[in-house]
RNA sequence: UGGGGAAUAGUGUAAUGGUAGCACGACUGACUCUGGAUCAGUUAGUCAAGGUUCGAAUCCUUGUUCCCCAGCCA
C-alpha cells in the first residue's frame, strides 16, 4: 500500500511474498536472507538482490539474514567476508543478530547426510571426476548407473565416516544422492553431496576435509534458518527440484524457492570472474577502483547508498534477462546528488584571467550559496582577486554559433562575483591562449547589474592566490562497448576496454576544499560531481569525479561536429 | 534433436478478459546567477500467425527467437 491507500504494484516475488503472508502460509513470518559466497567483491548485481531480500523483509514486517555460504575453502577468504559486511551495511541494511555462516551448520549436514544414507537415499562412489561425467550422460541421453550405486546402507555408512575422518586422498569418493541417472534434468542423476577436500576453511580450520556441494548445503541452510522465501538467481530453476527432493527426503522444514532475473548494465560486466580478472590483470588498480560496478568501487566513486537503493527499485524484479541502461543508474546517481551536495568551485584545466581595472593586491570575500536545492546548507565566503583562473573551455577567440561563454569584447558573469569583459587575448609563441585580460564592472558585485542588463553566460571561477591544487581524477566507462562481451574473433571483453577511462589532471579548488574528508561529496559547479578520494588527505587533496552534469553545450557541440 | 524458463516503445517496467500507462533516453520549448536543477510538450511498443470472445498484452493452438543446465563451483 501507498501512502494515499493505493495499492502499488507488487513485482512478481512480492505478489508471491503478499499471498502467503494473507493466506498465513507460513504463520505469518516473512524470513529472507542474502547468502553470498565469499570469494570476491558485491557488485551493483548484489545490491539488487540486496535490495530485494532486505527490502522484502522490511515491507513485510520480517526480517533478512546475512548468511556467509562459505563451502567452498579452496576459494573463500576473510577478507571477502568482511568487505561483504562492510557493504550490505553501508547499503544502509541491518541483519540485527541475524549473521550467520553456512560452515557453523557443518555437523548438522553431516547427520542429516548420515540419515539420508540410513534411508538408502545415498550413497558413497568411487568414481572419478571424469567417470562420474560419462556415467552422467548428455543432454540428450541419459545416464547410467555407476558400480558403487548399489552398496549397503552398512558400507555407505562406513565409507562416509572414514570420508570424514581423512581416510582418503582428495577426489577419490564422493557421497551421491541416490536418485535417478535417466532424469532429463541432470541436476537430479544421481548429483555429489559431499567432496573430499583437504583445504584449510577460513573459519573452521582443519576441522573437515569433505565439503558439502552447494545444492546440498543450501537449502539445509534455508531450513535450519526457517527462512521462508529462498530468492536466488534464475541459473538455479533448474537446481529447484533438488532442493525440494532433498528437504522432501528429509522431512525438514522446506522453505520456498523463488527465481529472479539478474542485473545487467551497458557499459560493464558483472561475473564475479571478469571482474576478478580486471584487478588480477591490472587493467584497474583493484576491487574498490573507482571504474568497478563494485560496491566498494561505486563508494570511492562517491555514489551514495541511497542513489543505489533507488536505482535497485527502479529497475523492478522479474524473470528474464535483460540489460538496463547505465544512464538510469547515472539519473538516479544525480537525482540524489543534486538534493544533497554541496557546491563548491573548481576549474579543472585552469586560464588565468586579470581583471585589470581590479586593483593589484586587493581581494574581497563573496557570499555563495552551499547549495540552492537545500536553503540549510547556508552559504560560504569565497575570497575574489585581481588574478583569477577559469576553465579554459569556456573561452573561445572566435566563438561558434551558441556558444554564449567568454570571448573577445563579450560580457559574461562570474558567479556571486562581477560581470567581466574581454579585452585582451594572450598567446605564446605557438599561438597558444595562456591569459586573458578583463574588465570588471564594479556595480555588479554579488553578480547582479543594477541596470537590469543581462549576460547569457555564467562561469566558474578561483581566485588564484587563493587556490588549493588537487589532484582530480576524471572518470569515463571502463568499456567502449555496451555489450563488452561482442568482441571479435579471438577477442574477448578486455578488447573493449576504454583506454581514456581515466585522466588525471591538476585542479585548482576554491580554499574551502582544502579542510574535505575522504569520501565527501560535492557538485564542482558547472562540471559535475566529485568525491573526495578513500586516500585523500589533507595537503594533498584528491577528488575523483563521480559523474559530470548533463551538459547541453556538450550535445550541441557532438551535433555540430556530427554535422 | 532432452529438460527447465522467458518474450510489451531505443532501454527498464505496469496493465492478470475492458481506454496499452509510467520511468530513463532522445528531441522541442519555457525558465534560470550552474548550458545544472525545475516545468511543459513530442517521439515510440504488445515476437508471429491463427482461434475463443461483444471485447485479448492477458485465454487456446501452432510457430519463431532468446536464456539456463552435461563442476567433486556457487
Amino acid at each position: 500500500m501507498q501512502e494515499d491507500g493505493s495499492q502499488v504494484n507488487l513485482d512478481f516475488v512480492r505478489a508471491i511474498v503478499a499471498a502467503d503472508s494473507k493466506s498465513n502460509k507460513w504463520d505469518g513470518r516473512v524470513v529472507t536472507r542474502f547468502p553470498p559466497e565469499p570469494n570476491g567483491y558485491l557488485h551493483i548485481g548484489h545490491a539488487k538482490s540486496i535490495c530485494l531480500n532486505f527490502g522484502i523483509a522490511a515491507e513485510f514486517g520480517g526480517v533478512c539474514h546475512l548468511r556467509f555460504d562459505d563451502t567452498n575453502p579452496e576459494k573463500e577468504e576473510q577478507e571477502y567476508v568482511n568487505s561483504i559486511i562492510e557493504d550490505v551495511r553501508w547499503l544502509g541494511w541491518d541483519w540485527g543478530e541475524h549473521l550467520y555462516y553456512g560452515s557453523d551448520y557443518f555437523e548438522q549436514m553431516y547427520e542429516y547426510a548420515v540419515q539420508l544414507i540410513k534411508a538408502g537415499k545415498a550413497y558413497v562412489c568411487d568414481l572419478t571426476a571424469e567417470q562420474i561425467r560419462e556415467y552422467r550422460g548428455t543432454l540428450t541421453e541419459p545416464g547410467r548407473d555407476g558400480p558403487d550405486r548399489n552398496r549397503s546402507v552398512e558400507e555407505n555408512l562406513d565409507l562416509f565416516e572414514k570420508m570424514r575422518k581423512g581416510e582418503f586422498p582428495d577426489g577419490s569418493r564422493t557421497l551421491r544422492a541416490k536418485i535417478d541417472m535417466a532424469h532429463p534434468n541432470l541436476n537430479m542423476r544421481d548429483p555429489v553431496m559431499y567432496r573430499i577436500v583437504h583445504a584449510e576453511h577460513h573459519r573452521t580450520g582443519d576441522k573437515w576435509c569433505i565439503y558439502p556441494m552447494y545444492d546440498w548445503a543450501h537449502g539445509l541452510e534455508d531450513s535450519v534458518e526457517k527462512i521462508t522465501h529462498s530468492i536466488c538467481t534464475l541459473e538455479f530453476e533448474n537446481h529447484r527440484p533438488l532442493y525440494d527432493w532433498f528437504l522432501d527426503e528429509l522431512g525438514a522444514y522446506h522453505p520456498q524457492q523463488i527465481e529472479f532475473a539478474r542485473l545487467n548494465l551497458t557499459y560493464t560486466v558483472m561475473s564475479k570472474r571478469k571482474l576478478l580478472r580486471l584487478v588480477q590483470e591490472g587493467y584497474v588498480e583493484g576491487w574498490d577502483d573507482p571504474r568497478m560496478p563494485t560496491v566498494s568501487g561505486m563508494r570511492r566513486r562517491g555514489y551514495s547508498p541511497e542513489a543505489i537503493r533507488e536505482f535497485c527499485r527502479r529497475i523492478g524484479v522479474n524473470k528474464f534477462n535483460s540489460t538496463v541502461d547505465m544512464a538510469l543508474l547515472e539519473h538516479c546517481l544525480r537525482e540524489d546528488l543534486n538534493k544533497t551536495s554541496r557546491r563548491v568551485m573548481a576549474v579543472l584545466r585552469p586560464l588565468k584571467v586579470v581583471i585589470d581595472n581590479y586593483p593589484e593586491g586587493q581581494s574581497e570575500e563573496l557570499e555563495a550559496v552551499n547549495n540552492p536545492e537545500d536553503p540549510q546548507a547556508g552559504t560560504r565566503k569565497v575570497p575574489f582577486s585581481r588574478e583569477l583562473y577559469i576553465e579554459q573551455e569556456d573561452f573561445m577567440e572566435e566563438p561558434p554559433k551558441k556558444f554564449f561563454r567568454l570571448a573577445p569584447g563579450r560580457e559574461v558573469r562570474l558567479r556571486y562575483a562581477y560581470f567581466v569583459t574581454c579585452t585582451d587575448v594572450v598567446k605564446d609563441e605557438a599561438g597558444n591562449i595562456v591569459e586573458l585580460h578583463c574588465t570588471y564592472d564594479p556595480a555588479t558585485r554579488g553578480g547582479d547589474a543594477p541596470d537590469g542588463r543581462k549576460v547569457k553566460a555564467t562561469l566558474h571561477w578561483v581566485s588564484a592566490a587563493d587556490a588549493v591544487e588537487a589532484e582530480v581524477r576524471l572518470y569515463e566507462s571502463l568499456f567502449t562497448k555496451e555489450n563488452p562481451d561482442e568482441a571479435g574473433e579471438g577477442e574477448d571483453f578486455t578488447a573493449n576496454i576504454n583506454p581514456d577511462s581515466l585522466e588525471t589532471v591538476t585542479a585548482h579548488l576554491e580554499p574551502s576544499l582544502a579542510g574535505a574528508e575522504p569520501l565527501d561529496r560535492f557538485q564542482f559547479e558547472r562540471l559535475g560531481y566529485f568525491c573526495a578520494d578513500a586516500g585523500s588527505r589533507a595537503g594533498k587533496p584528491v577528488f575523483n569525479r563521480t559523474v559530470t552534469l548533463r551538459d547541453a553545450w556538450a550535445k550541441i557541440q557532438k551535433g555540430q561536429k556530427n554535422t
